[in-house]
DNA sequence: TGTCAAATTGTAATCGTTTACAACTTTTTA
DNA sequence: TAAAAAGTTGTAAACGATTACAATTTGACA
């Protein structure tokens, strides 16, 4: 107990501590980063003040000198995704065997917001950020990585030069397109949730629209702009899609979540997952797995997604040179019940 | 573009502003705070200088000299709950209203993290933190609120002196507990899945054990230390119920994901929902509508609690004397078809 | 015992801000 | 026109740490 406060709260400094030890600020200094050598019998004296005081280094002071805070930003859309959290821990795992620790930001697709967490950045309250997730634009996003250590997780502009670490979406969504088509389904829906300029979208729709080509299967969707990732909006546009097309016999939704809503809806008018059509998300989250039937999905490989990142930063931050700008996770194809009855 | 950096990306400094603006330091910190009186011609003089550096001031040195940094801290144990996304709602928008930033940190229980994030308090990196999960004990609960600005909110322990946030879960959950009776369940478990020192868990279970006893039926769970809230433990444990007590006839969950559990293995078993075991939850999260049928659950007023939270922080913060030190917020039962066979 | 090197400790500058106070202008007033 | 008041600006001391560099102590050795 904090009895030897006398009352006071106010915090210790390592000059009070100095003046309790007898020492010089420098000495105490010494002893906190336990690094120059200090002798045994001086060590112990303040350790003594520093436990009578309670003293804690003051973390400001320290990195206004070092000009280091062993903090990290990340930022990310809003933190109920299960896939973002699986990022998180890997980003944590490789950041915490630094030292360093781990904030997150939340922007929900509000540049303002986002501007306004990307001070701590720019006003060195953290020594770099990651991000899950982006509104700016790409000139913005240049001139950000032209100044700080940024690196994109996922949700990458891919026009930026900033550093990014993602799956191959492109060649993730052939393959799940090929599995549609060869299962039999002609009449292939898109579902896509994203921002336009996001390549986790455009990729995705790049790849259904080449493999429908390929195979001479008429294309249904548009892109589309449309900016949640939610149940809801799941819902909402494959009702669309069912009005207009009416023969819809496979759906592939951009997200798990969205997959939910696809397939809720879809039971709701009397239709059958996957004897009616077919329904397929990505992410391989929670959701693919609590939803009946299981929702076939691409698995990203999510920790390591958040590790490779982590470890880009830290060499942006330390200014080592980087091999390669983009880092790519290999992914998985994972198929289950809502596209395969066999598995029911 | 920043060409004006000459090809230097280091940050410019009030000083360097103060140069070129031909003034002293003190009138360009008054031009960025625009607090004092400064005349017209020089202010423009600053903020050409400022636009020309490209200058942003540096938070550390700020925040060192005015002792604070105008950001929180909330801990929580995993960011994938929706319940807590919601919470996180609250908070941040009442912190946003006051220009503070809020800093998300995950502790995923354990306690070496908690105390690694909470050095962030202690060292004066941020203003004060807001515990949406905590797994230190009394103790050190106190001695941490005795010296720093925190609030509890939702998992708090009841024996501490912390000022906390919470809506009644002893009332809510004897709602709960006889809406299952009321429809004729006779044989009811509690599957509970926090720490054993969390109000959320053990004022569910008082209320559990409360009503059977009122009612004269039996009591089948007893406390249990388990420390996951997932879709996993949920199955796990109503497995291992329904080994002991085959005649079980509706479950109370402590969570939403964990209803999603039980009945996922209770109908992997064979058994109906909710025409032979009726399952019921609590959080009214997104889980609790994906699941067919839907979960019945225990609406809290998310987005309060986080607010509520935020403005006692606030408070404590600027040591203003608090009316309160126990803020409960309203809570809604929301019967769905887990628990009723009209809602199918 | 005196000298020198090694080990330990202290002094003071520094990081980038804010701000009390002093100093200097300008304007107002008698 | 001089004095007082009001409006600007500058000087220098904080804030709490780290770290060259200098100064001191210690111990070994001849």
């Amino acid at each position: 107990m904090l009895k030897s406060n006398q009352g006071d709260t106010k915090m210790s400094t390592i000059e009070q501590v100095a003046k309790v030890a007898n020492v010089s600020v420098a000495t105490v200094s010494r002893v906190i980063n336990n690094s120059a050598l200090v002798s045994e019998k001086t060590r112990e004296k303040v350790q003594l003040a520093i436990k009578k005081l309670n003293y804690e280094p003051n973390y400001l002071g320290r990195s206004l000198r070092q000009s280091e805070t062993n903090m990290v930003l990340a930022m990310v859309h809003g933190i109920d995704n299960p896939f973002f959290s699986q990022i998180m821990r890997g980003i944590e795992n490789v950041a915490h065997a630094h030292g360093v620790n781990v904030l997150i930001c939340t922007t929900y697709g509000d540049p303002k917001r986002e501007m306004h967490y990307l001070e701590m950045l720019k006003r060195r309250y953290v020594d770099g950020a990651i991000l899950l997730s982006c509104c700016m634009d790409v000139q913005e996003l240049d001139q950000l990585d032209e100044n700080y250590p940024i690196v994109q997780v996922i949700e990458n502009i891919p026009e930026s030069k900033a550093v990014s670490v993602c799956v191959d979406y492109y060649q993730a969504s052939v393959q799940l397109m090929e599995h549609l088509i060869q299962s039999g389904h002609r009449n292939i829906v898109f579902i896509h949730t994203g921002l336009q300029t996001i390549i986790s979208s455009t990729e995705k729709f790049r790849a259904y629209t080449d493999t429908l080509k390929k195979h001479g299967l008429p294309l249904l969707s548009e892109q589309i702009r449309y900016n949640e990732f939610g149940f809801d909006s799941g819902k909402e546009l494959i009702g669309k899609y069912l009005m207009e097309h009416p023969k819809i016999d496979a759906v592939f939704a951009a997200s798990d979540l969205v997959a939910c809503g696809v397939i809720n809806e879809i039971e709701k008018r009397g239709r059958r997952v996957p004897q009616d059509i077919a329904v397929a998300g990505f992410d391989n989250t929670i959701y693919a797995n609590i939803n009946k039937p299981r929702i076939t999905t691409v698995d990203q490989n999510s920790f390591e997604l958040g590790s490779k990142a982590m470890e880009l930063l830290f060499q942006k931050i330390h200014q080592k040179p980087l091999e390669q700008r983009h880092i790519q996770v290999s992914h998985r194809l994972i198929i289950q019940g809502s596209t395969d009855s066999h598995q029911l």
